[in-house]
RNA sequence: GCGGCGGUCGUCUAGCCUGGUCUAGGACGCCGGCCUCCCAAGCCGGAGAUCCCGGGUUCGAAUCCCGGCCGCCGCACCA
């Protein structure tokens, strides 16, 4: 079976027995957005709640939850850097109908820097310098903006112009000080989002694989990059496999295996936390059905980076038809963020932190004696002691032991100004916190769990699932269904089983060999079947997905055991 | 966005070149029944197709032509 042929296979599967299809299928479809049917849904949901557990819950003390809208004004991606950074001038040529970075191309062809440039501005420049298509030569249309942010407005009025957000961290940003402030000023503090999000993308391919709407899993950690605190790595232990962008831009595939704690020691990971997390994300990538050996660390070149990442690390993970896809991105924001938004909405998100000791500084002062410069100017004194005010103090000394200076005319003594030593004490200090950022696509997590779960055993698919994610946890059947007494137990056990809360399936349609083989294709761990044998002991078999072995046990331990196993 | 190729029941496909015999055939799957105590068994019956959409040519279009949508491949794009 080849990658390709597989991943055609999974596609298949997942729109016959609904993981997923594409949206709006009556209507001819639409590029870049896929629905997810009742089993992708459910499968969704396991693994975001793997998420919650790993990235939130299994980190409580310092990571809580938030919800945030989907819609922002058009301010806050002013602020984030995205209307700028995310906007390219793009043209076309009239010709062959390439398209290229209009400033890149001017930038290529006139060797000066053209980056911030209005599209009206690189036209005429374009036009004036007559410059072609470099490709066939062809006249050049009009520069254009593409924004991979979505528009739309809100309320009636046209100007109120707002975006869907590409990423869930500008809530995070905007909610800071009010999640901060209820959770009692506590540094590090992570808050953790999952929410759609949207990017119209130019042209999206790779089927689930690049969406244009799509969920995200983020968390944005905050800490003092003075004193960022310790993580503890000894929690997910284990090697991160990693692809330096020195390595890359040497023209190297040459993967590390360190310890997280060793990349930061050697610099190859600029922050503990950004390892940190990558630690965690790799543990799991772990309980999603992937080898440590299936994973590796990226790091971004400059150039790949976005604008608000000082260093960037993508998680990628190999499979069928696609070759390394990026599941995570590691992002270090520094305060880029908090700055911004800072600046832009003049809300001040600078947090205080006492100092364990009151430190006593003591800083030089110039210090004018105004008594002296009236005395000497009258009316003009206010016009000097302006001008002397901005003296720095090694400018100041310089004028005392030159013995005065002129200024606007007049002539200043060196008694007029004399250097004093002040004593401060701070008993804190402000600082804008940092930002770490590991990000999941849930859709792209689907796809992947579904790649290493789909075998092939003699004709049949079996969907080998970790039980955890599995959207059916069990199905029961009874072995001979008009047997009345074979249902009615059968039946109890598919009810108790829902009680419990466990998703299950009931099925007496069929023989027996084709409820297992339709069982398998979704990926249910566990089948329960009741026999001739259950009415005389109270027990029956429980086969196993992966092996087909099966076990006898109690009816009324069942769902007990499953749960047990599930744990 | 550009170029190449493609699009027929849920799935895979026959038919398209050479228009009518297509009220679109088959297999698998699905549903109902019979049979069967354990891995897609068998038999009987059933449901299921806007032939991707729109327009054109023609007495007549799944079939020929044009446009669009979607998918795959290459180029470009992918913070």
């Amino acid at each position: 079976m080849s990658s390709s042929d597989k991943y055609e296979k999974i596609v298949d599967l997942a729109a016959r027995r609904g993981f997923f299809w594409p949206s709006y299928e009556i209507y001819g479809g639409l590029a870049g957005f896929y629905d997810l049917g009742p089993l992708g849904a459910l499968l969704k949901e396991n693994i975001r709640k793997l998420w919650l557990d790993y990235f939130v819950l299994k980190h409580q003390d310092m990571v809580v939850l938030i919800e945030t809208p989907v819609i922002a004004p058009e301010v806050v991606f002013r602020a984030s850097g995205h209307l700028e950074s995310f906007t390219d001038p793009i043209v076309t040529c009239s010709k062959c109908g390439k398209i290229y970075r209009a400033d890149h191309l001017l930038e290529d062809v006139l060797g000066v820097k053209f980056e911030g440039s209005g599209p009206e501005e690189l036209t005429s420049i374009i036009r004036g310098r007559g410059v072609k298509c470099p490709s066939c030569g062809g006249e050049l249309e009009d520069v254009r903006t593409f924004n991979l942010l979505f528009q739309t407005n809100v309320g009636p009025y046209k100007h109120d112009v707002a975006y869907l957000r590409p990423e869930a961290a500008q809530g995070m940003f905007t909610s800071f000080k009010r999640v901060f402030t209820s959770m009692r000023y506590s540094l590090p503090l992570g808050i953790a989002q999952v929410g759609r999000v949207a990017r119209n993308e130019i042209s999206p391919r790779q089927g689930m694989v690049r969406l244009r709407e799509f969920t995200i899993m983020e968390v944005e950690f905050f800490f003092d990059p003075e004193e960022p605190g310790e993580p503890d790595f000894s929690r997910f232990p284990g090697k991160l496999r990693i692809l330096t962008a020195e390595a890359r831009s040497r023209g190297l595939d040459e993967v590390i295996e360190v310890k997280p704690e060793e990349a930061v020691a050697e610099g190859i990971i600029m922050n503990k936390w950004l390892a940190y997390w990558m630690s965690v994300a790799q543990a799991f990538a772990r309980e999603l059905g992937l080898s440590d050996d299936e994973v590796l660390f990226e790091e971004k070149l400059p150039e790949e980076r976005a604008h608000y990442s000082r260093q960037t690390f993508d998680q990628l993970v190999s499979i069928s038809r696609w070759g390394w896809v990026e599941i995570s991105g590691h992002a270090y924001r520094t305060d880029y963020d908090l700055s911004r938004h800072m600046r832009f909405s003049g809300e001040d998100m600078t947090v205080y932190k006492e100092l364990k000791k009151p430190v006593e500084t003591v800083t030089r002062k110039v210090v004018i004696n105004q008594e002296l410069l009236k005395e000497l100017f009258g009316a003009d004194a206010p016009k000097i002691t302006q001008a002397l005010k901005n003296l720095r103090v090694d400018e100041a000394e310089k004028i005392i032991k030159e013995g005065g200076t002129i200024i606007e005319g007049f002539k200043i003594p060196s008694e007029a100004l004399r250097i004093e030593e002040v004593k401060e004490i701070a008993r804190g200090r402000r600082f804008v916190p940092h930002v770490v950022e590991p990000s999941f696509g849930a859709e792209r997590l689907l796809l992947v769990v579904l790649d290493k779960a789909y075998t092939e055993e003699s004709g049949r698919v079996v969907l080998k699932l970790p039980p955890k994610l599995a959207p059916y946890k069990l199905a029961v059947f009874p072995l001979i269904p008009k047997e009345e007494s074979l249902k009615t137990i059968a039946k109890k056990i598919y009810n108790d089983a829902i009680k419990a809360g466990l998703t299950a399936i009931y099925d007496e349609n069929g023989s027996i060999g084709r409820r297992y083989a339709r069982v398998d294709e979704i990926g249910v761990p566990y089948a329960i079947t009741i026999d001739y044998q259950t009415i005389e002991d109270n027990t029956a078999t429980i086969r196993f997905r992966d092996t087909k072995e099966q076990i006898r046990i109690k009816t009324d331990e069942i769902i007990k055991w499953i749960l047990n196993k599930l744990s």
